[in-house]
DNA sequence: ACAAGGGTAATTGTCGACAGTTTCCCTTGT
DNA sequence: ACAAGGGAAACTGTCGACAATTACCCTTGT
């Protein structure tokens, strides 16, 4: 069984089982707060420890690992107060990232991302009202604005060392029927003020937007 | 000529070489830009490449490396623009974790931090008004307001992820002279409404400070 | 039956070596 | 003199093995 098929330039071994764990941890495949066991996955992958090792420090960088001395590595579980905590830290950076689009980002690249907004549109099971999980990175609305924001360190801190720790959860949780349909049309909100540059608006719409979003975890939280 | 002394328990070989290596970058030791040979620090400490790879890896998560595949790690440079970000990002989350610090801080944490701000104001090169470089870690003021948010993620991302490159930037740059002593007067003016429990004040006056900060920055970009 | 202790198995930390890529320098040709 | 090409040296990526630590299980004693 050949798991590894990348011959590309440039792109490491330990790039392609990082990728590979990544998408594994954020789709529950692997779930939350089980041990990694480096043999078991070197042997998997068919490669050295050397390798996965590589691999499985940068997961930690992603936030979805964590790693104690002569222990290993284990994926993260947050307590519903850290969950609620990556709520409120988002509101505040995205909100702003969500201003700096405002001002950046290019007609070519909302017009790009209006685009998307209609794709999301046909997608079966949101017009259902049941979900609204999106597709990874450049596919995923709040990626694109931070993106947008043109700010680095913004993208460093919520496309790199956050985003994939949301999408867990986002997979896990998933989102309440009535919250799918108004989530989706809290974006086009978004989005027209960007195209109106309106960073001030686009600001607090965003911050409502995650604000929301976050209550209706809260309060399913509370029905459990 | 032995460089690592280390026998404690739970302390790898790994954790010794990665807090040294990152002093040896925050205090100017090894200079921005510059590139890290692994085979000439694997022999400088006196450990396997394996190690010392591991000591790096992690260094990159403190934002203090960059790493190409095939080309090996980087220490960061910041344009302008970037260090700018950094402020206006630091505002928005240590303000927010003042706000938090004023809510959650014991009276106990408290008075430690006013004792803190004593020994600084006992410091001599800040008598005469010329520089204000703290201690690393407990004993810097900023480092403290956020672990005492007791907010997990914001410790995550203000006190490892940039807190380094801060510091680093800072013993770069240095402070102006009259920054200063206005700065540690600013600490005052935070941990009395810290005292007072007045997060929203708090807050406020955090972001002023960190604001000014940069502003300070900024003026001393363009006289270059 | 349960707690404590010890010994074995499994796992992580560390090492040195080889393979693939990049970098540097030297040669060669115009 | 300078640009292009080629080959050697240096470096990063990857590997398998050993050492140190932890986890598991079984024995033993009360």
């Amino acid at each position: 069984m050949q798991i590894l098929t990348n011959t590309s330039p440039g792109i490491t071994r330990a790039d392609t089982v990082f990728t590979d764990i990544r998408q594994r941890i954020v789709e529950g495949n692997i779930l939350t707060g089980s041990k990694l066991s480096e043999p078991g996955l070197a042997k998997y992958y068919e490669i050295s420890r050397s390798t996965l090792r590589d691999a499985l420090s940068r997961l930690e960088g992603c936030g979805l690992l964590e790693r104690k001395a002569n222990i290993g590595y284990r994926v993260v579980t947050l307590s519903t107060e850290q969950l609620l905590e990556v709520f409120r830290v988002r509101e505040s950076l995205e909100g702003m990232a969500c201003r700096l689009a405002a001002k950046n980002m290019t007609s070519i690249q909302i017009a790009d991302l209006k685009k998307l907004l209609d794709v999301h549109n046909q997608n079966e099971s949101l017009k259902q009202g049941q979900a609204y999980i999106q597709e990874e990175g450049d596919l995923d609305f709040h990626f694109r604005i931070v993106m947008g924001s043109g700010n680095r360190l913004l993208i460093r801190l919520l496309c790199e060392e956050l985003y994939y720790l949301v999408r867990m959860y986002r997979y896990q949780f998933g989102m309440a029927s009535p919250r799918a349909k108004r989530a989706f049309s809290e974006h086009h909100h978004i989005i027209q003020a960007i195209e109106d540059k309106d960073g001030e608006l686009a600001e607090i719409l965003m911050r409502r937007h995650i604000s929301a979003s976050r209550k209706n975890v809260e309060k399913r939280m509370n029905t459990l």
